[in-house]
Order: structure tokens, then C-alpha cells, then sequence
DNA sequence: GAGCACTGC
């Protein structure tokens, strides 16, 4: 099944490039022809420790892999060109075996180390625990992963698995990638917002590296655009090892997929022999209605079941519930997000009921407006989760829509996200980067003009980059912080503000997923427990409360408990806090802190003024809506506020799109304030917003310093 | 007075 491309490009020069990495440790050379091929008795060629029994065994598992065969061909490629294109299907054994390959080989291969991305934390970390396993060493040493808040490399370290967004991070302190001889991209067809603009970068790197080696790793689709991208990079086809899965259509669409879903699931669990079903849906409220009536029925009928629920947000001891084996005679039906498509493989699952459809985000650069749209799935999802049916035995694939919507309707792949992405922390971080034409990046998948310039404008507005387009010192430094603009506009005013850690508290809690936790059975208790964080300025200052009474606690678990509050989070939070707060500290940029005067709440709000003020409303003359300044939108105030009145001015931290357009945590600002923070919006005599706006201002200047 | 797909730095 290998077809090596015929359009491959001569060799390149063997002579070592001038970025050439001094070799590491190690037993063997390339000289001494080591192999990732052992026989008994033999000693590690990597540690010189004689193998382990364990290895032996792995080893065996490890030789039936459909890419063992090819381990010769996938070196030669990469070693005679520059970038090349690996097609894997699902347990072909391309994630773990071809660094290794790599690396045995030796040569320029092995000379530095060898990154390989990941699209997601937890296979970053599994692969590498798998890897250092099958090498015979011990995770963190010659093997190991490097993700957020989290690194086990040593100076040891030769493959490192990473996810695609650390890499990308690092480039900023190492443009070259200097410490790599091979960059291998796994799981490409993802299209991932870091892998795609890694991709661009990569290509001029390896122009300045003659040495360096990247190997673009994917599922089967569009091999031809990687090639394409790729200059006509060589492309190896490694098949994969899965059971056939039978597929089946529905003649005539479906109007309600949840009903039809549940039924479908309900006829399988009656009718088909033994085997766990795996049905996909959208979204949190529709999987628990689905595991309900499925249970009602199920028990109706007699059929011993086991209905589970699957979605990121659900606690994760729950979420484990999953993974273990029903009892024998009893059948497993998990209902789930697009969370079982890629990042969690469930075992044992041989039928798969499939509605085509899956939440994603959209960016409209013309109306600034992101929401989260019911979409159909693409062909190549369609056939992940077919897949999902064949991992132990042959299954069959229920598809609830008709096969002339899998033709017509169905986009081959996944739109790329960074075609539907704001782009202004893209642009900000390819700035730092010291890409300034921005135009001609070689992109695989251009964004539109349009969502380039509402980028550059943004970041204009927010002071990140001057007329010319080039960083200022203060986009220098927002660059530096793995937030939005925004957020990092926001970090940079505290610091001069003297409110940083207040503000680092607060973003760190807008920066994770909902803290506060509220169990469906038992709303109203958790709304009584969260009320105890109110502030009057509203949600910012309400967040700060919430943090600060949680981390001064001794017994962090319990608090969480009794006040409603995700622990899960709450973590995820003080995380994120640390990071920021050391990204502050090392830049050197804090000011002395303003909380003994008493000026906190005022310092926090300014500060985010100098970040939101784009991102603020007034209220309209009726005093019952807010209209947004950027585009005069109406909006609402979310139900979930801690806010209870209504201000004249808001300011807002983003906006969902539901029946109506919220805006979600939003804290009161006084017009006098936005005069003062943000004049050239905000002063009466210069601003371009409308009639009812300039009234609030013009009644708001005396009480203003401007 | 309503609802949060999924990742990642």
C-alpha cells in the first residue's frame, strides 16, 4: 500500500548544517548501526543497560505493528528530504513507533533531540509514558513530555512528545528549534490553530536549517493538500489494523436527532447481539434528556443497561465510569460529545449511532460575533467515529442521515480552525516571533483579509502594535502571557496600575472553565453558596472574592464543597494564577501594589477598562436593554450576574448567543471612568458613538478628571 | 432569570 511520491525532490546536501546540535549521551552511534531491534542478551544501545523482560515483551506487540514493516522506508525519507508526509490509519502504530525508528537510526537524525506535537495534553503525556515503556527507560529520562504546567524531560531527554501549543510557545525564546534534528507533527489533519501556523513557521525554518527534518503525520484525508504545502514532499501510506465496520443510512433525513438517536439506541439494545454502544450527540442538556429516556426504556423492556453520559465538563470520576467493562449480560450505552471522537477511546464499543452533527465555535469578523452553532461534521470525522465501532471486533456504524447528505452536505474535512478563529492572539504571537509580513506567511489556509485586519485593528486600539504594524514595548509584553490580548492589555495595566495580583486572580478565573459549580439537583443551594462572593461592582470583582477566600483556605477540597465552587477548576485557576504571576515576575514588571490605600477596586476596574474598553455597553433609553459601543448590538445582562441592577455603563468580558445575545461577567464602570481610562473612545467632544451615549458622557465630564 | 462543543499556551 506504499506509494513514495514520485515528485520528491534529490537529497539534500549531507554535510551538517551550521545549527548542528552537539551529540548527546548515549552507548551506540549510528556508526555502530543500532536498531530498535533487539534479540536477547543484548544491551540497550540507547543506556547500555542490558533490556529488560519487559521489553522483550513489548518488543513482540511491537514487531506486528503494520509500521514495523516500513521502519527502513520511513527513515529513508525522512533522511533524504527535508519534510515528508507519514499517512497512518488508526493503530498502524505511527505515534509511537516512528520516533523511536528515528532516533535508532541515528545519523543527523538522532544528533538533537526529537519533538513530536500532539494536539492534546493527555496523549502527549500517555505516548510518552507508552514510548519510554517499549525503550526500556524511565519516563522523564531519555524519553519524555513537556506540556502547560508540566514538564518531564531532563537534559537526558531525546524524544520529546509536546503538545503543539508548548512548541509553538517555545519558539519565542528558540526561533530555530535548535535544540531538534527531527520535528514530527502528529494527528496534521486536526488542523489545530498551533499546528497550522507551525507549519508556516517550520517551512522558513528549514530553509535557515539544511539539517533539521520535519515529518508531517496524519490520518488518511487530504494527503494531497499536506504534499501540496509541502512543496511535493514524499508521502509513505502505512495502513492501519481495525475490524470493518458495517455502515448503514437512513432513507429520509431525520427532523429531531435526539428522538432519533434514542431510538435507534433503544432498537439496537433490543434487537442487535451483545456488544456496548457508542451514540454521539451535541451537548451536555441533550445527552442527559437522551441517557433518561434511554433508561426509561430500557427498563421498559427488560434489556439489562447500563446508560452513561460522556462530556468534558462532567466530574471526572464520572467520567471514568465509562472505561471499565459492564458485568457480563449487561450492555454499556454511553452517550457523548465529540469528546469520544478524538481525545477518549472507549473499548469494547461495537455499534456507533451517528447524527452527523457536533457544536462548534464560529467567528464572524464582520460583526465581531462568536457562537457556538450546531454544524454538520465532516466526511473524515464521520469516518473516525464509524471507526470507533471496529477497535476490538467487527461493528456496525448507525449514520441517522441519508447517504446523499453524506455526499452533498457533508464537507470532506474539519473547516481549520484558524479560518474561523479571532486572530488578534495569532497575530500578536507571529509578531513576537518576528514575522511582520503577515500577508505573504505561508499559510496552508490563508485567513481572510478581513479577519486579518479586525486583528491588527484590535491590536492597534489596544496599543500592542503602532501605526506601522510593529510591536510596541507594551505588545512586547503582552506577547509574553498565554492570554487573549485582552486579558494580557489587561495584566499589563495592573502592573502599572499596582493591582496585579488582584488582576491575575481575576483573569486566571476567566480563564478556565466555569468555576462555580451548579448541580442540577441542587440549584438553588449552590446560587445561595455563590451569593456569598457578590460584589457590587459585579462579576470581575465578585471572581477576585471567590479566589481569594478559596486559596486562603487550609482544607481547599472541603471549601470547594460547601460553597459551590469546582474544585477541578479552582486548581486549573491557581495554575494558571502562578504562571502569569511568574511571567510578571521575571519581566520585571510590577509596580509597588496600591491595596494599602484602599484604591484596589477602582485600580482592578481601571486596569480592565485599559483592556475591554472596546467591550462595554450603555444602557438604551427604555433602561432595559445595553447596546455594545463597538457595533451597537443588543444585549442583556446573563441571568448568571452577580450584578443586580443596571448601570448605566457596563463593561463586558464576552458575549454568547442563544435566543438572545448575553453578555457574560460584566462589572459596572462610572462614565466619568472610561473618560478618564480610555478618552480617545470615551470623551464627548471626539467620540464617534451614538446620540444616547454621547448624552451619558456629556452629563458624565464634570465628574471626570479629563 | 438562562445554559457552556472541544482543545491549547
Amino acid at each position: 500500500m506504499r506509494d513514495t511520491n514520485s515528485r520528491s525532490r534529490s537529497p539534500p546536501a549531507q554535510t551538517p548544517g551550521p545549527f548542528q546540535v552537539k551529540k548527546k549521551g548515549g552507548a551506540a552511534t549510528a556508526a555502530s548501526g543500532c536498531d530498535v531491534d533487539a534479540e536477547p542478551g543484548d544491551k540497550s544501545w540507547l543506556t547500555g543497560q542490558p533490556y529488560s523482560k519487559r521489553f522483550f515483551e513489548i518488543l513482540k506487540a511491537r514487531r506486528r505493528l503494520p509500521c514495523w514493516e516500513m521502519r527502513k522506508e520511513v527513515v529513508k525519507m525522512v533522511r533524504e528530504n527535508q519534510s515528508s508526509v507519514l499517512i497512518g490509519e488508526t493503530g498502524s502504530g505511527k505515534t509511537t513507533q516512528v520516533a523511536q525508528f528515528l532516533l535508532a537510526a541515528g545519523g543527523d537524525l538522532g544528533s538533537g533531540s526529537i519533538a513530536v506535537t500532539q494536539p492534546r495534553r493527555v496523549a502527549a503525556m500517555s505516548v510518552a509514558a507508552r514510548v519510554a515503556q517499549e525503550m526500556d527507560v524511565e519516563l522523564g529520562q531519555e524519553v519524555g513530555y513537556n506540556i502547560r504546567f508540566e514538564d518531564v524531560t531532563s537534559e537526558k531527554t531525546r524524544i520529546k512528545f509536546m503538545t503543539d501549543g508548548m512548541l509553538l510557545r517555545e519558539c519565542q525564546t528558540d526561533p530555530l528549534m535548535s535544540k531538534y534534528s527531527v520535528i514530527i507533527l502528529d494527528e496534521a489533519h486536526e488542523r489545530t490553530l498551533a499546528t497550522d501556523i507551525l507549519f508556516g513557521l517550520l517551512k522558513e525554518v528549514l530553509q535557515k536549517r539544511p539539517e533539521l527534518r520535519c515529518l508531517v503525520m496524519s490520518a488518511t484525508l487530504e494527503a494531497e493538500k499536506f504534499q501540496d504545502y509541502w512543496s511535493g514532499a514524499p508521502l509513505l501510506r502505512v495502513p492501519g489494523r481495525m475490524f470493518p465496520v458495517e455502515t448503514f443510512f437512513t432513507l429520509r433525513p431525520e427532523k429531531d436527532y435526539v428522538a432519533a438517536a434514542v431510538e435507534v439506541c433503544c432498537m439496537i439494545n433490543q434487537q442487535e447481539p451483545p456488544g456496548d454502544i457508542l451514540c454521539f450527540l451535541c451537548g451536555e442538556e441533550e445527552i442527559e434528556t437522551a441517557c433518561f429516556e434511554i433508561e426509561t426504556r430500557a427498563g421498559e423492556s427488560g434489556c439489562s443497561t447500563m446508560v452513561l453520559p460522556l462530556y468534558s465538563s462532567l466530574p471526572m470520576n464520572q467520567q471514568r465510569r465509562v472505561f471499565p467493562p459492564a458485568p457480563e449480560g449487561t450492555r454499556k450505552i454511553i452517550i457523548a460529545t465529540n469528546i469520544a471522537e478524538t481525545s477518549l477511546t472507549i473499548d469494547g464499543v461495537v455499534y456507533v449511532v451517528d447524527p452527523g452533527l457536533f457544536k462548534q465555535m464560529l467567528y464572524n469578523p464582520r460583526t465581531h460575533v462568536e457562537s457556538l452553532l450546531v454544524s454538520p461534521i465532516s466526511r473524515a470525522s464521520a469516518q473516525q467515529r464509524a471507526g470507533r465501532a471496529g477497535r476490538t471486533r467487527p461493528g456496525k456504524c448507525f449514520r441517522l442521515y441519508t447517504p446523499e447528505t453524506f455526499e452533498k452536505e457533508l464537507p470532506e474535512s474539519t473547516y481549520p480552525e484558524i479560518i474561523r478563529s479571532n486572530l488578534s492572539s495569532v497575530v500578536i504571537s507571529l509578531k513576537k516571533l518576528g514575522v511582520d509580513d503577515l500577508v505573504h506567511f505561508d499559510f496552508m489556509e490563508p485567513p481572510s483579509p478581513e479577519s486579518m485586519m479586525r486583528a491588527l485593528e484590535m491590536l492597534h486600539f489596544l496599543g500592542a502594535i503602532d501605526d506601522e504594524g510593529d510591536l510596541t514595548d507594551a505588545g512586547k509584553a503582552m506577547a509574553d502571557f498565554p492570554v487573549d490580548p485582552h486579558l494580557s492589555k489587561t495584566i499589563v495595566a495592573a502592573c502599572s496600575r499596582g493591582c496585579v495580583s488582584e488582576v491575575l486572580a481575576i483573569i486566571a478565573m476567566l480563564s478556565v472553565p466555569p468555576p462555580f459549580s451548579r448541580p442540577r439537583h441542587a440549584q438553588k443551594a449552590a446560587d445561595r453558596a455563590h451569593r456569598n462572593f457578590a460584589s457590587g461592582y459585579g462579576d470581575h470583582l465578585s471572581l477576585l472574592t471567590a479566589y481569594s477566600q478559596y486559596s486562603n483556605n487550609g482544607s481547599k477540597a472541603d471549601y470547594c464543597h460547601e460553597h459551590f465552587l469546582s474544585e477541578r477548576n479552582m486548581k486549573q485557576a491557581e495554575n494558571v494564577r502562578r504562571q502569569l504571576a511568574g511571567i510578571v515576575r521575571s519581566r520585571g514588571l510590577e509596580k509597588e501594589s496600591t491595596e494599602k490605600n484602599g484604591m484596589i477596586t477602582t485600580n482592578v476596574r481601571k486596569s480592565f477598562i485599559e483592556g475591554f474598553f472596546m467591550q462595554c455597553a450603555h444602557i438604551d433609553q427604555g433602561g432595559k436593554n445595553y447596546m455594545t459601543v463597538r457595533d451597537q448590538q443588543m444585549v442583556a445582562i446573563h441571568p448568571s450576574s452577580f450584578l443586580q441592577h443596571k448601570p448605566e455603563w457596563v463593561m463586558y468580558h464576552e458575549t454568547v448567543v442563544t435566543d438572545r445575545c448575553y453578555m457574560r461577567n460584566v462589572t459596572a464602570i462610572p462614565a466619568e471612568m472610561l473618560i478618564e481610562v480610555a478618552p480617545q473612545f470615551y470623551h464627548p467632544d471626539t467620540c464617534k458613538l451614538n446620540e444616547q451615549a454621547q448624552k451619558i458622557l456629556q452629563r458624565a465630564l464634570p465628574r471626570s478628571k479629563r
